[in-house]
DNA sequence: CTTTGTGAACTTCTTCACAGCT
DNA sequence: AGCTGTGAAGAAGTTCACAAAG
């Protein structure tokens, strides 16, 4: 385990950053300012150099940032240089888009598993990819060296599934369930609540609050 | 009572109180401690204590918070309590997942339109919702009161419909995409990156940084 | 007793401002 | 000149600790 010396929003503005360069470098460019950089994705420039600085001394003076080799530099800190195996947790409407989303494939994380209870599903494939028996994870998910789950469950069904996962070799959780569920000493959990994400927005705009604050 | 000021992650916590709150009122429960309500969403007792005090004095000294009473005072805080009217911009896989997602109607957050630019979609429907032009959104989020857009296009055209969305009546936008749009003074958007969320899970498991926080 | 509501202390994160390099 | 990297200042957010109330 690592002590961690960086704010922890930072992690999140790398992707954006890599995101951006690679946007910059398919346009041909060379080099890349902390200015521009930031104008791009809504941030200051100080920001962003504090941000890059945590990791390394990329820019150059006067100069700016290499596009591709901190584009490069990035992809490597954000683990983003090997593949990765995942499974679906839950085959609902969210599942199977999850499943065909090109997004994921492009940065090499790739499902390789789909798990459910449902007796029907199970023992069938989607997308080429086996639909197996939830209780069936732990064993799987060490044969297939699965290291991330993706869970799309009714939340009625998340904690028990979570516990499940918990008993495997995973050890990152994406939760698209409502129901919050926290990292443990071996699992590091990523809540992405789309409805709670609906809510705190209607909360802004019935308060008329724009732009932020 | 009411403040001007609170911390922004306050209102994602809020979000998460209102579900537990709702659950508990299910079970039977008539009251519940900030220490309860903060175990159950991993939090501390003093934070759910702060959060709820920048909106009122819910609790009772000794007894805790009445849950039904807390529940509806949220609700009302979240804008929650009249109905929503949403577009879907982008007809794709997440978003055929979105316009099927239960979660939504259940908090009176309801699709009334869908946009896309394929001319092949234009005219027919999904899920009993009209598909129309992309172009014609100003007029018929007029029309139909449509306040808040859920985007959902690839990421080549998200900027461009984020323009046209910014001349017409729509005050919120919850961004699928990879594109990291902002907010302006007229317009409040919440950007939901999942590609990215799983890129920042990647960057925590490949330093084996566990335990969330 | 129990538990809230809250100033004060503390921690974390962002911005400022400028030294120093190209 | 142009631009990064960074210590210091400032802002934002969280936790502490305790008075007050049932």
């Amino acid at each position: 385990m690592q002590r961690i010396s960086f704010p922890l929003p930072t992690v999140e503005r790398l992707t954006y950053y890599l995101r951006t360069l690679e946007a910059l470098l398919l346009a041909g460019r060379e080099n890349v300012s902390s200015e521009e950089l930031a104008r791009l994705n809504g941030l200051t420039a100080a920001q962003v150099r504090k941000d890059l600085a945590y990791f390394g001394s990329f820019g150059q003076k006067g100069k700016g940032y290499p596009v591709s080799v901190l584009a490069e530099n990035l992809k490597e800190l954000l683990g983003l240089s090997r593949e990765w195996f995942l499974c679906l947790v839950g085959l609902g409407n969210l599942g199977r888009a999850l499943v065909r989303f090109k997004g994921f494939a492009e940065r090499g994380l790739r499902f390789v598993a789909i798990f459910d209870k449902d007796p029907k599903k199970i023992g069938t494939e989607f997308y080429g990819i086996n639909i197996l028996d939830i209780a069936d994870l732990p064993e799987i998910a060490q044969k297939q060296k699965i290291e991330i789950a993706v869970l799309t469950v009714p939340e009625s069904e998340a904690k028990s599934v979570y516990e499940v996962i918990k008993c495997s070799v995973i050890k990152g959780v994406l939760n698209f369930t409502t129901a919050s569920l926290t990292s443990t000493e071996k699992i590091f959990v990523k809540n992405v609540s789309i409805v709670q994400e609906l809510e705190s927005l209607t909360f802004y705009l019935s308060r008329n609050i724009v732009g932020g604050r």
